[in-house]
DNA sequence: GTATTTGAACTGACTGGTCAGTGCAAAAAT
DNA sequence: ATTTTTGCACTGACCAGTCAGTTCAAATAC
């Protein structure tokens, strides 16, 4: 055994910078930090081959973690994955949020709201492109144990959408005929699946590129030369 | 051995009604008949469930046929599910150029073209809402044995879509400054989106309505009020 | 017309492997 | 001292795929 060198490195990396964040409040650092290790591997090995097929060994193995911790941490393999979805979608209404809320503060109308949004979409897009993946696969599926939670969540990000189409009508920046409900859907599918595309089949675009397009699109500036 | 009585009662017993229907072209009429069942049976239970959380045995019972009778017709689960993509797909990218080629006939521009795909894939996911369900959860997967399949079926839709973009472009109808691959992939997403939910959330609202929000979208007739 | 043959289509019990979840004693971290 | 993690053997359910045997309708023979 060479010294300094242990067969199953146990070395007490530090991979996101949790430490600092709201230093207790609940439970121990490091139970957090296990925890955060098996979102990641979850994420990426269930975006890639969809629940049912990814096994607890594997996420385990992925985390670099015993399989009996998976069990200590999480009460089942579902309860993992809900959870993860919680957390996900958290992170999205957030950065939503703050999207609409900075151009509200810079004096900015709903269109700008809408286009920060698509920004704060297309970064969150960037950045998770697991989560997204999986989280679009499991979005329409009925008939499984976390359907509901998968419903609330939606509702949580679709929300943040329509409320700021519904104040632009109210303010008189958006038509009063427009269905909020259909078009944040629309919207929301609209940078969904060119922010998949754009990661899937051309991820050398900048997301300036990728901003631009969807920008125009919603303004209108497709039909008519400009 | 009671005269009249059989163990395996061998009674000529009328079950189908096959022999009528198209007699001879190609297969055995039978044989498609049971394909098609199994089609119909797998597109609900995989859309509701998933690939791999949906047995074979479900999918027998549910086509009301032995589990035998899926291998007989198909090599393997895997192969059932790629020849069930490619059969949906195809009749996807049929009503598309269809409803492309409809306006062009009638005169019209590439907008209306446009208007008329999205409403041949309203038509599409209304009649297929399970198929949908399915393509959108599997489409940005990686690590999956139809994979390919997937891509190239993908690509035929979505080129139909870039073909009228890009028409658009050359007739100068569109700006020239559009980018066709990012503008394809975010209408095809709009209209997806928008179309779940509808078939999800609102399923008592008419295809009239939803297709007129999303027309709306398109022209950008969202912000300023009309 | 009736009997027999043929082959495609279908059946369902069975097999071998896989995997979620358990149990627990020892080790490590805090 | 307590919480957390490890390692690993084990169980029981579940499931894809197989195969020897059965059904049936059309073709051929009589």
């Amino acid at each position: 055994m060479i010294p300094g060198k242990r067969s199953h490195a146990r070395l007490p990396v530090r991979i996101g910078a949790m430490e600092s964040s709201s230093a207790r409040s609940g439970g121990s650092t490091r139970r957090e930090a296990t925890r955060q290790k098996l979102y990641e591997a979850a994420v990426t090995l269930i975006a890639e081959q969809g629940f049912s097929a990814t096994t607890v060994d594997e996420i385990a193995e992925r985390a670099g973690v015993a399989k009996g911790t998976v069990y200590y941490n999480f009460a089942s393999k579902s309860v993992l994955f809900e959870e993860l979805l919680r957390h996900g979608v958290g992170l999205l209404t957030a950065s939503l949020k703050e999207a609409a809320e900075g151009t509200a503060r810079a004096g900015g109308g709903k269109v700008d709201a809408l286009d920060a949004m698509i920004r704060a979409g297309l970064v969150f897009i960037d950045r998770y492109p697991a989560f997204t993946q999986l989280y679009v696969a499991e979005l329409w599926r009925t008939n499984r144990a976390w359907q509901s939670t998968l419903m609330v969540v939606r509702q949580e990000a679709v929300a943040v959408v329509e409320g700021v189409l519904r104040e632009g009508v109210a303010a008189g920046e958006f038509s009063d005929e427009i269905d909020v409900q259909l078009t944040a859907a629309a919207l929301v599918g609209m940078v969904l699946v060119a922010a998949l595309d754009w990661k899937s089949f051309q991820p050398e675009r900048s997301l300036d590129d990728v901003h631009a397009a969807l920008s125009r699109l919603l303004q209108g500036r497709v039909s008519g030369r400009v």
